[in-house]
Parts: structure tokens; sequence; C-alpha cells
RNA sequence: GCCCCUGUGGCGGAAUUGGUAGACGCGUUCGACUCAAAAUCGAAUUUCCACGGAAGUGCCGGUUCGAGUCCGGCCAGGGGCACCA
């Protein structure tokens, strides 16, 4: 070895050429060995990788390389999620094709990747906004619309009518439109819908198997799956109809004062038909907040519309409010409230005087007990409810539900708050969703030798309105039934349908079809799935769906698509920022110098206060740019950082000072190879013991994803070999050392594999054995506690009798004098452990 | 408002799952090398202390020979949410 230090700008890339031209990272369908699938989830094309991308990535990296050096044949592959409304912002707002856009941005960032060293499979790389890969999802689509899976309603959406264009929610600012202004319009429009509500058992009980995914997660799904138990009823109202109802608090039916119905139920939209006041009203509901925090805190408001409804059991009449807190999608749009014993009745009937009567009461004695200000929900016994007295709650619901189906007027109901999955999306870059309005035939599929419909290129976005409505020609064309003038469909799917099978897709891609059923069975389940928390409910419950979905129909023989999840924190930093005529202005981290405990700014030399270390962003300026920071650190320095410290699923603080260390470590680790001999002889036996206890800790740590507890050991292992003098074990501790950090260092590994002599690259080197009776230490370090507290360690043979152990503890001279002649009530001991002497 | 998670040195965090709290890294301090700097190497680094010890894992209590770890109640910070009857 000649140079002393390792120099990354040019081995880096020297390294990367390498892997290519030995194409070590192409996954064989057809391999004997143990098959293993790492995916982390892929990018949108924003333009530039980001450091939250860098973390991800380099995690699913290491144990797609651990893997490989155990003898798997390991598919980890990467592409873009490539559709999405980005592409058409920038397209309005630059001038350019959102196409062109976005293949630029797939070009720079994949390129950005590259420099990272992750070992990918490229050769499968696949952009959702490719005809060959979205040809295959309209085939899919088209598959479910026969499963009857898939199907058309009227739906509200939000309306811009200055843009001509359907907004999404993050779009509506203050019930304004983000971009022109304008006050926006709920419209009613035909939409396309998968039926996911039809798996809503299934994926709910799906969730209880899935071991290796984050208990957050499966409760963030199963809330959002919201099953529910309860009574759907009928009121009979003072005008001769029936209103039904559903509650899931059927025990509390005698607590019932008032009856509620949402301000789009077709009884309010009646009653507004007659009185304005009425449809005033419901107007001014359809304003207002939509997020629940915002809905909380919002005052219940409520419309009295004169009707009464007859309760079931007392016969006595209920006023019925058209009231802004019900739900339309959820039960029936309509509840009877029990002000008592739920906290928004209890709001509503404390500002509109109604009674709230006591029907749970902790004991029968506290029949009468007031409210404190608040509705009670929780358990109790039932109270003031005639034939229900004295019952618990659980009993309660039985009785009303068997009492009121015994008189035809309702039944026990699950209901859900899974809503069906709604596709429909007004715009351009997307997928054409691939069916043909025919004014004689109705909604009919596409041929399937039609696909894949491809978007059209001449298209501009200066014009208000989605484009492939204006195209001149597009839209036209024959019916495939009739053969008569029809218009294909202008809307696309929603970019989740395009990520809810691009697992599939990278594991076998035949030209004929989404996907080859055996080959996929070879490579799924993904072994270990990799990305951000913010999925955690749509896009992992979608593709869940339609998994089970492609089950279903006999395409695939599983139903979950991801064995294990994981997911990661986000890379944090702090911040800089001072008050400047009166604002606050944040500067960048490379603005500012920083020292031990101040900030200055760079430009005038004035003190800058250090903010809070909070998620990176470009508002906040605490950003650091990937591509700058390997140019200066090179990618195992950053790689390793991305590993060190916090535990993957905690957010990770970046500094400088901490990537000026882990770039001193790669150079460190670069000069102890520098001290491998080939012929070195002798043995030591502590560096030994310590080199192959290291192999065991780090795999299981790589395996168990707990990166920052492996970095820790091979820090550990770095100390000791610096420390050992020279020795064939000294040397085989450096190759093993190598070895261990290559799934994280590639580059600094190969540089130093050749440097050592090894044998081709380190990429497709195995992982070291152990011996594992090298694991367990001869000698053990005995705690000697006194009354709990620690007085004196002794150094002993392992495995040595309690007797003896108790023997030396209470020889120990530190522990005579703690116990100072007490007498000894009894002792206990650990072995290998400590002992404990009770006085 | 509801649901969930997390609180350990100056900082990020370890702790064999009830058994020596603070591994490892960062930072800081001192020293070596150097004309000097960088780089590198060595030592120290929870707090207080009479150098014998004492206290200490957000706070208060409990279980236990023994609690960062288990239980109960608070406090603080963070995250999720579709007013879900």
């Amino acid at each position: 070895m000649t140079d002393n230090r390792f120099n990354p700008a040019e081995a880096d890339a020297r390294w990367q050429r390498a892997w290519d031209e030995a194409c070590c990272f192409e996954a064989d369908s057809h391999s004997d060995k143990p098959k293993s699938y790492v995916l982390e989830m892929f990018p949108y094309p924003s333009g530039r990788i980001h450091i939250g991308h860098v973390r991800n990535y380099t995690m699913g990296d290491v144990l797609a390389r651990y893997k490989r050096m155990t003898g798997h044949e390991v598919l980890h592959p990467m592409g873009w999620d490539a559709f999405g409304m980005p592409a058409e912002n920038a397209a309005m707002e630059k001038g350019v094709h959102p196409g062109g856009w976005t293949r630029d941005n797939i070009a720079n960032m994949k390129a950005q990747l590259r420099r990272i060293g992750f070992a990918l499979d490229w050769s499968r790389e696949v952009a959702t906004c490719d005809p060959e890969y979205y040809g295959h999802e309209q085939a899919l689509f088209i598959d479910l619309y026969e499963a009857g899976l898939v199907y058309r309603k009227e739906s509200e959406v939000n309306w811009d009518p200055v843009d001509m264009t359907v907004l999404a929610n993050e779009q509506v600012i203050d019930g304004k439109g983000w971009r022109s202004g304008a006050e926006v319009e709920k419209r009613k429009l035909n939409q396309w819908f998968l039926k996911i509500t039809d798996f809503a058992e299934d994926l709910l009980e799906g969730l209880g198997k899935l071991d290796d995914w984050p208990e957050k997660v499966r409760l963030m799904q199963e809330n959002w799956i919201g099953k529910s138990r309860g009574l759907q009823f009928a009121f009979d109202l003072s005008n001769g109809e029936t209103l039904p109802v559903y509650t899931t608090r059927p025990d509390t039916i005698f607590g019932a004062t008032f009856v509620a119905v949402a301000p789009d139920h077709p009884l309010a939209q009646a009653v507004a038909a007659q009185n304005c006041d009425a449809a005033k009203f419901i107007e001014r509901c359809k304003r207002g907040g939509t997020t629940a925090a915002e809905l909380e805190t919002a005052e219940k408001l409520g419309f009295d519309t004169g009707i009464g409804a007859r309760h079931p059991f007392t016969g006595e009449n209920l006023p019925v409010f058209i009231a802004n807190f019900v739900l339309m999608d959820y039960g029936t749009g309509a509840i009877m409230a029990v002000p008592g014993h739920d906290q928004r009745d209890f709001e509503f009937a404390t500002k509109y005087g109604l009674p709230i009567p006591r029907v749970v009461a902790p004991s029968v004695e506290d029949a009468g007990k007031p409210f404190d200000g608040e509705a009670e929900s929780g358990e109790g016994v039932i109270v003031n409810s005639d034939f229900l007295d004295g019952m618990d709650v659980e009993s309660a619901k039985r009785e009303v539900i068997r009492r009121i189906e015994g008189e035809g007027r309702g039944e026990g109901k699950t209901v859900w708050r899974l809503r069906d999955w709604g596709v429909s999306r007004q715009r351009y870059w997307g997928t054409p969703i691939p069916f043909i309005h025919c004014p004689t035939c109705g909604v009919v599929p596409a041929p399937k030798d039609s696909l894949p419909i491809t978007l059209p290129e001449d298209v501009d976005f200066q014009t208000p309105g989605n484009p492939l409505v204006r195209h001149p020609t597009w839209k036209h064309v024959d019916c495939p039934k009739c053969g008569g003038k029809a218009e294909r469909e202008t809307d696309t799917l929603d970019t989740f349908v395009d990520s809810s099978w691009y697992f599939l897709r990278f594991a076998s891609q035949p030209a004929d079809r989404p996907f080859d059923r055996e080959e996929v069975a070879a490579w799924l389940p993904v072994e270990q799935y990799i990305g951000g928390i913010e999925h955690a409910i749509l896009h992992l419950l979608y593709a869940r769906f339609w998994t089970r979905a492609l089950q279903r129909m006999g395409h695939l023989d599983f139903a979950e698509p991801f064995a294990s999840l994981f997911t990661q924190g986000m890379v944090t930093h702090e911040t800089y920022s001072r008050e400047e005529g009166g604002k606050t202005v944040y500067y960048a981290p490379d603005e500012i110098s920083r020292e031990a405990d101040r900030a200055l700014s760079k430009a005038d030399g004035g003190e800058v206060s250090i903010g809070r270390v909070i998620k990176m962003s470009k508002s906040k300026k605490n950003t650091v740019d990937p591509d700058e920071i390997i140019a200066k650190y090179g990618a195992d320095a950053v790689r390793w950082f991305m590993l060190s410290d916090s535990p993957p699923e905690r957010d990770l603080p970046w500094s400088e000072a901490g990537i000026e260390g882990c770039w001193r470590f790669v150079q460190r680790l670069w000069r102890l190879f520098g001290r491998h001999e080939r012929d070195a002889a002798g043995e030591d036996k502590a560096l030994l013991r310590k080199t192959h206890q290291t192999i065991a800790a780090v795999a299981e740590d790589i395996e168990s994803l707990s990166f920052n507890k492996a970095v820790a050991r091979l820090y550990e292992l770095a100390g000791a070999i610096e420390k050992a003098e020279p020795s064939a074990t000294r040397s085989e501790a450096i190759r093993t050392i190598l070895l261990l950090s290559s799934p994280m260092m590639p580059h600094l590994a190969e540089e130093g594999w050749a440097a050592i002599g090894g044998e081709g690259l380190v990429a497709d080197a195995p992982w070291p054995a152990f011996d594992p009776a090298l694991l367990v230490e001869d000698e053990v370090t005995i705690a000697v506690q006194h009354k709990g507290k620690l007085r004196d360690t002794l150094t002993v043979a392992k495995g040595l009798p309690k007797e003896e152990l108790e023997t030396l503890a209470l020889a120990s001279e530190k522990v005579q004098r703690s116990i100072d002649g007490a007498s000894v009530r009894k002792v206990i001991v650990v072995p290998d452990r400590l002992v404990n002497i009770v006085t």
C-alpha cells in the first residue's frame, strides 16, 4: 500500500463501475439459492434525492449486501413512482412537458443513487409512467372490473372554477384554490371506485398475522378500517316517514333525548326545500374546516326541523335536528343522541337546553348522580332504563338488539369506517382508465389488445382544464362493442394504484402480461420492506388490498405482499435563525460557522441563535444536499453516518461534527487494513475471541436492523485490533473487520480487499464464519452487592458453583466493611452474574 | 377532543429483557508528535465529595433480596386522526 489515505473521490466511481461490469447485483429468478427480496419504497422523481432517501436506501442496501454474503439470491430493485401532480405543476409553471420533466429527473436521481454505491438491480428498473408499465396496469384494472371489484358512482370533489380543475384536499387552503385563489365549489362527478370494503374483514384479520410489522402501523390500519358492532333501527317520524339510525350504544337507548341527521341527509334536504332558514343553516355547515382537530373544537350547531321522532320503547316524542357534527357517509347519516354518554351529544344538548338524563352509573346507588360537566362514556351499570336496569353495558346492548329485532324495527349490524377507494383523478399525468363511453352500449372496457392506451404527447398546460378532455382527437374512438362513435374515459388513475403492484413487476417482467405467477411466487412476499411512516395507512393498505384482489382472481397465491415492514425515522438538523427587521430569518448550515456552543453568520460575523433539531425542510433552510456531502466525504462516510448512533426507527440528527467523525473512521479502518500481513505468525487468544464475538453480534444486529449497534461493535473491534500486537490472529481480524464492514462501506472494503490480496470482489465474498465455542468467556466478572448496592466485583472462572461464589463474596474486605458485623440473613447468588448479601 | 409513542451524562444513544447504569460515537479538557498547523496517538470526561463514600435513568408512589426495565398515578415532548355515534 503506497498511499496512506483512502481517496473516495477516485475509488468510489471505480468500484461502482466494477460492480456494474460484473453484473453483481442482477437477481437470478432461477437460482437454487434461498431467495431474499429486500425492498425500499420507490421514490417520486422530484428531481433530487434527499437525505431521507439516502437513509432509507442505505438501510436496505446493508441488508441486501449482507444477505448476498450469507448465501442468498437477493432481489434488490429500484424504480420510480413517476406519475403525479408535481409534473403537471412544473408543466404549468415552466412550460415543460410532464414526461420530459419526469424523465430528466429520473436520470438525475439515478445518477445520484449510483454515486452512493447501492447494490441495486438496475436491469429491473421500472417507471410507472412508462406505457409498458401502465399498459399492464390497465389490463389488471379491466380484470378487476370483470371480477366485480370496480364500479362507478357519484361523488363530491373540490372544484376550482377558475382553473377548471379538481383539487386535492391539500390544494384547498381556507376554502380557496391554492393557485387561482378562487372560492372552491363542491361538485358531484361520476367517478371510479375500487371495492376495498369487500375485503374489510379480511384486511383487518390479516393484520393479526403480520407479526413483523410495527405494532403502531397495525394499530393505525385497524383504526382506519374501524369495525364497529351496533344496532340499526328506524324511528317513526311525526310526518309519517321513518328514519333509520345507527348506534354503537344501544344500551343507552333510554337516555336518547333527541335525534340528529347530517346536513346532507335526504331528510335535511327535504326540510331545506321548504324552509330557507334550514337551507341557510346547511350552507353554513358546508363551510368550516375539514380536519379532525378543527372540527373537534368547532362549536356544535343544530337546526330544529320541527319534526318529532317516536322513541321505540317509551313512546316519547324526540325533536329531530339537523346537526353539523353528524356525518352522512358513516352509518345511516342519522343518530339517536344520548347526551349523558356521548361528549358531542352532551355539548349539543347543553347548548340547546335539552335534557341530559343518566342511564349508565358506576353503581345502582348512583342513579341520580349529576354529571361533572362532561359525558360519561365508560363502563357501568344501566339505570333509569326500565327493563335494562341493573344490567352491565354488554348485556344491555344484546338485550336491546334482541328486542328491536323481535319487533322487526331493526337489526344488529356491523359498520365499517373504511370506505371504497376512489381512484378517479381528473388529470393528465396518470394512467388512463381503460374504458370507453358509448351512447348505445354504455361503459365498455377497452379491448385488451388495444392496450396500452397511451397518453397523447401534444398537450398544453397553459389553458385551464384537463388536457385529455380538450385534446382534439385523443378521446374520440369507435365503440369496441357496436362500432359506433364513442369517447374514451378522460379520468386517470390515482397514483396509489401504480404503487399497489410495482413490487410484483420488479419480481417478474414478461412482455405480454403484468407478471408471471410462478416467478412472483419465487420471490414474494417481500422479505423486508423499508419506508417512511407517512405511508402507514394508504399505500400499505391499498397494496394489501390489491394483492388480495389479485389472489381472488387467481393471479397470485398469497394475500400479504410484505412479510416484514420497517418504518425508518427522519433525518433532522438544528436550525439557525435570527430576528431581522421584525421577522425570523433562517440560515442554511453552510451560511454559518458553528462553534462549540454558538453559531456565527459567515456573511457578517453576527451571532445566530441555534434552534431546535427538526425535520429537514426547505422553509427552515436546515437541509443538507447528499451530492455535496458525498463529494466532500465520499459515499462510505455518508452511509456510515446514516447507520450510526440513532436507532433506525428514530430520528437521526445530522451534524457536521458527526460526519467528520465518520470520515475519520473511514481513514482509521484504511490504516488498519494497511497493517494486514499475509504471513504473520502467532496467536492472540483475546483478539480471536473478540473477533468471533463481533462476527456473531454484527450478523444479529444487521438481521434485526439494529445498525447503530452493529456500528458500535465494529468500533470496538477496531479498537481491539489497534491495541493488539502483530500476529496471525491480528491479520485475520483485519480481514474479518473488512468483511463485516463491507455491507456498510462497500467502496472502502473493495479497495482494502484488493490491497490485502483478497480474491475477486468483496461484493461476492462470503460472510465470515464464527466458532460458537469462542463466543463464551471463560472468566466472568461477578457483582457483589450488599443490600442491593454494589460493594465489590470479583473476577472468577465461569460456572463457579453458588457456594464458592458466596464464600468468595463474603471474604471480600469491602463487603465485610459494608456489613460491619451485622448478621447475614440471606444471600442471593445468581451464577456468573452476582451475589447479593442481605443483612 | 380521541388514539398511539417516547423521556437515561453537554449531545446521539448502550444495557444479555428484573441482576455491575452510562458500551460505542460526538463534543470538551489535558498531554505527546510538530518551528507551527493539519492529521495522528495517549489520558480524562454522570453529579457531589471530607477520596471512606453518597446520590443518580422526567416526577410521586408500589412490587422485589435487587427496578432504566414490572405495576399505579402524574408531568413533559412527539406523532396519527375521516366529529365514526
